[in-house]
This record gives structure tokens, sequence and C-alpha cells, in this order.
DNA sequence: TCAATGGAGTAATACGTATTAGTATGGTCG
DNA sequence: CGACCATACTAATACGTATTACTCCATTGA
């Protein structure tokens, strides 16, 4: 079988492997060697088509160029929308950088496959929700990671990339705000991650600066039916502002319960989203803001490799890109 | 930093390095060893918290549960209805195997990168057309490969798992002519990837064997536009039969130029799509056959892990599997 | 009492590359 | 003519795990 190893180029040429090893490797530590040798081993190499083994050089040199993504559900989901242009963003960068991709695929049966992610270099995670301990561990272990998506835990120690949603979902209060809206109801996931967590709180701060009440509802949870939709609109509620995250459940429940309740937008209540609805939904385009995908996997790759490859000035481990706002055609104005 | 190895393991517990190995490899050659020792290695490498390195292991044992993706275009191109769903098969199934996938990301900038796919076991290839010399290197080496799409360079050694399009466009091209069609006008890409090939295949074979006459035109060339359309219905033509491939260019483009004319579908013209539109497209549902992509991806992915760990059956390393037609709206019947 | 047997574990080595300390050779200078 | 210095290369070793041939020790049987 026709596996040709630097010995056998060192034969060929008649040198050492460790020569052959520094003549193929670029000679990046100043070793003397003469232009003849040079030639002899890269002429070698070439007749006898040599071709590196990455895991050897791996093992050696600690250093692999590949780049581990992890993420704790399904990376390709039936739901497209919210991974892929992350991913996207992933591969252009990497590709840009020359580094490859480790796609860790986290099957229920093996939990600690997590574990796998020291093959690479560094790894990118992503998910809503983060088993603590173990990144806990490869932090302590000093393993390059970065999270695509603010975290909190572990007392802000993880590295992360994330959107900024509390300025955009604070700016979209601001917007129903300067429209004349008093009354707002706020439909947003039922668990906390934190990325719930940011948009509530832009949505409180901008609530108290303009005077807006806004009341909470968490769905799924208390039935939202077109039942409820009546009662709120009977409240004196112009306004809903709708989470929008990973499954998209949220905006879909409400839109449903507002066609059912016949309940015309914006003309009988305004609608507003703390993001993009799902593509391909028909309808009015939806107000509220961009989340910037693709650009975030761009970033969360460019944090990660410098953590690998110190040097080079060592960048803040938090970033926090703006969410650009779609102004949309779902708000009204209140007399 | 806390990387611990097998030979911290084999000092805490009093044993050998070897004998940790043999533990916790699993002890597949039959060494003899005590409960005892087994415990106290077992319970020093929970202790002091263990993980293996991938790469070590790969090394000294050949093998490391990792499969290669690669791809000659990026893996999440801006449309995402192609690959995306085979992606989302190979996850599914890698995940299901207790694999990981690498994903080679191809860069124009190092073309040699394909030679990086030695660090995985075996490795999935996918694109329209394919480096023939590279994947020649890889076979001669018997390194493990299969292409998702089925190809016939290198004298047909080359392993693959496709879509059976030469039946299903059979299949459509049989429908047109049940419906009363004699004359068709096929449109189909420039350049002439394999799963072109086929779809022309089985038109020509369909178009023979029910005296339907098919003229071809390659597209884009000629220019596709409204006066065209116009000419080939003077000409008697009743259906116009679009191939649809990854990029969704033709389909685009005749569409757009059907609208333009004013024809209606299936009033004016039927039309039928060798293959699925992009998902999205307004209008009615198009006439044509499904491509299993998931399934593909699936396959794929157990093709090339019985190709990785022989035994159990070399199964046929050719696979098509078959595309369930798509009745759809654009089809009438001609008196 | 000596060979034979079997149990328990280890020493040695392989895998292929990268790095570093060191050697050998020939020339230069005071 | 020995000290000194480049030059051109190599020996040795590290990386962490897997495998195999081998050793050591305690029994057993005759």
């Amino acid at each position: 079988m026709g596996k040709v190893r630097q010995a056998d180029i060192a034969r060929v040429a008649g040198v050492s492997q460790a020569t052959v090893s520094v003549v193929l490797g670029g000679n990046r530590t100043g070793v003397r060697l003469s232009e003849q040798t040079k030639l002899r081993v890269l002429e070698a190499a070439e007749r006898l088509g040599y071709v590196p083994d990455p895991v050897s050089s791996r093992l050696a040199a600690t250093r692999n160029n590949l780049l581990g993504v992890y993420t704790f559900t399904p990376a390709f989901p039936d739901i497209a929308d919210v991974y892929y242009p992350i991913l996207a963003g992933v591969e252009a960068e990497a590709a840009a950088l020359g580094k490859d991709l480790i796609m860790f695929t986290a099957s229920s049966a093996a939990p600690d496959r997590i574990r796998r992610t020291r093959l690479a270099d560094g790894c990118l995670f992503l998910g809503r929700h983060v088993p603590v301990d173990a990144i806990a561990d490869l932090l302590a272990a000093a393993f390059p990671i970065v999270h695509i998506g603010r975290r909190t835990e572990l007392g802000g120690r993880i590295p992360h990339v994330g959107a900024d949603y509390v300025s955009a979902s604070a700016e979209v209060i601001t917007r129903l705000a300067r429209a004349g809206h008093t009354r707002v109801r706020y439909l947003r996931e039922p668990d906390d991650a934190p990325s719930s967590g940011d948009r509530e709180r832009g949505v409180r701060a901008a609530a108290a600066g303009a005077g807006l009440s806004v009341a909470v509802t968490r769905t799924p949870g208390p039935e939202l039916d077109a039942a409820t939709i009546a009662r709120w609109l009977a409240d004196g509620v112009t306004a809903l502002v709708v989470e929008e995250t990973d499954t998209g459940a949220v905006f879909q429940a409400t839109w449903r319960a507002l066609h059912e309740a016949g309940v015309s937008v914006p003309g009988d209540v305004s609608l507003a989203v703390l993001g993009r609805p799902p593509a391909g939904t028909a309808g009015p385009v939806i107000s509220g803001f961009e989340v910037p995908r693709r650009a975030l996997g761009r970033a969360a790759v460019r944090l990660l490799a410098s953590l690998v490859e110190p040097g080079s000035g060592e960048p803040s481990p938090h970033r926090l890109l703006t969410c650009p706002p779609v102004a949309g055609e779902t708000i009204a104005t209140v007399a």
C-alpha cells in the first residue's frame, strides 16, 4: 500500500527524517540547509507523492487547524432558519482562515461526547442552553471555547459572541411608544435562556423610560387563543410584542390566535417581533429587528481563532453585535 | 495545565501505562487482569477526570470514529435547499452510529486541502463536479470514500450513493405522453454533470418509447425570453420539461420567461420539472419528482461506515435511490 | 524436586512528525 | 597551530495510545 512517509523520502534523498521534516515544514526554526539538499528532498517528496499525515502532525505539533462546532440539538434541525445562517457564517470564516470544522453530533446516546471536542484546537458552542459543568471543565483546562450567544453562567467567564438583544428590544418598545402606544402585551418564551432575559430587560427598561405599561405572558402556558386576545384588546391593549427565538413557536401561536380572533394587523392591533418571524411566512412584513446570524458565526470564528493562536493582542472575550431594526408594516399609529 | 494522560492514571493506580490502556480499552485482546486492578484503574481514571486523546488513539489504532465531509463549494450556500437536507441526513445517521463529522471547507486558496481528509476514517464527497485526480489518489491508497451523487469517472470505481434520475425522468415523460403531449421542449443545464446526463438519458429513452418528440435547449445559452417561448408554442410545443439542479437557475429563468410571455400554466402550456423547484416559490405545485436528499445522506453514511469497518458483508459500493413522483398541478391533458 | 501450567501484568515498541541540542567538517584568524 | 566560528546536517526525543511478546510468580502433578 503506497503510504509514503518522511522516512521514505529521507532514504531516497540520502538525508535524515529530521531534515525532511525541516525542509517540508518550511524550515520555520531557522535550521541551516543548503539549497542542494533542499531541492533533493523536495524532488524526492514530489516523485514519491508524499502526503503529510495530519494525525501525526497534530500529535507532534499540538495544533491542527481544526475548529470544533458543538450543538446541543441536531445542527440541522427541520427548522433551518436559525442555525443555518450561523453555520454558513462559521463555515465561510473558517474557510477564509484555512481551518476545517469538526461537527460534534450531540446524540443522547453518548452524552460525554463533549469531551471529544478536544480533538480540535478550540470549539464553538451553540444552543439555547448549555451543559455548564462540562464547559467548566474545558475552561479549567484552558481549552479555547467560544459560545455563540451571550452566556452569563460561570460568572460570565464563558467567552461568547452574541446579539445585543437588550438594545434592539428597547428600540422596538421605543418605536411603539413614539407611535402612541401605552398599553402593550409582551409574549415571551417560558424558559430562562439569556437571550430571553436580555430581551425582557430591554423591554422593561424602555417601557419604564417611555411611561408605557407592559404586561408579560409566558407562552406556551396559559392557553393563547382567540378569547385571550379579545380580552386583551378589551383591556385597552393596542400592541403585542412577541419574542422570537429558535423554534418560532411563540410567533406561530400568536399569529394563529390573531387569525382565529378575526383581528386585523395592524388595523385592530399592532404587532412587533423581537427578532424575525420564520422566512416563508405569508402576510405583511412584521416589524421587529434582524438578528445578524451570519455575522455572529463569522465573529465567533474570528474570536476563537484568536484564542487558539494568542499573540497579536488579546481581544475581549465578549462581543455583542447590534441588531438592525426592521421597520415592517405592522406598527400603526394610535390617536 | 491539567491534561491527564494514561501515564498519570498508571502512577496513581500503581500499574503500568500499558495496563491502563488495556483496562480503558475494554481489554479486547484478552489480557489476563484481576478485578482488583481493573477497578483501581477505573477509579483512578474517574477521579483524575481522564479524557482520551483522540489524535493519539488514531495514530496508534488507525481508527477514530470521525467521518469527513468534503464539499467542493461552500457547504452552506445561500440556496439552502439542496445541500441542507443531505447534510441533515448525514448528521442524523452519523449521530446514530456514534460518529462525528469533519467538514472540510474547500477554499480556493488551499486546493490540496483535500489531503486533510485523511484525518478522518473515511470521507464523503459532495458536489456537481469532482477533482478526479485527487480522488484517484485517495482511492489508490485504499482510503474509504463515498460520493453523494452518481459518478462515472475513473471507470465507475468511485463508490457512490445517488438518485435514480434516469427512471424518475423517464416517468415524467411517460406522464406527459399519457396526457396526450407529443411535442416537448426540454431545458437542461449547459454542463455535463452525471446528474444532468442521467436525466437526459431517461428523457430520451422514454420519449423514444412513447413516440414523443423532444427538442433540447441548454440554458443559459440562447437567451430564454418571452419571444423564444412564444416561438416554441407556435411550433406546436405543448409542454416544457425543465431540469432542476443545485442552483435552481434553470427553473427560475423559465418561470420568469413564461410570466413575461403572459403564458398561463398549465392552460397554455404544461410544465414539468425533473426534480423540485426551490421551496418558497409561489404559484401552483409544479409536477415532477422528489429527490430523496435526506435519505441520500443517510445511505451515504451507512455505506461509508461499512467501508471503514469491513466485515459483516461487503455491500455494493454503488446505490441508487428512487425518486418518488410529485403529481403537481401543471400537467394538463391535450385533446 | 522438577517440569509444566496458568494467572497477572509489564517492557518494549510502533504509529509519523516536529523540535532541539548537538556533532562533524572545513575554514579563518591571531 | 590551536582557538574559534560558521555551515550543514543529524541523533535523540517528545507527543499519547495500542499491541504483543515476554517475564515473574505461584501452583499443580508425578
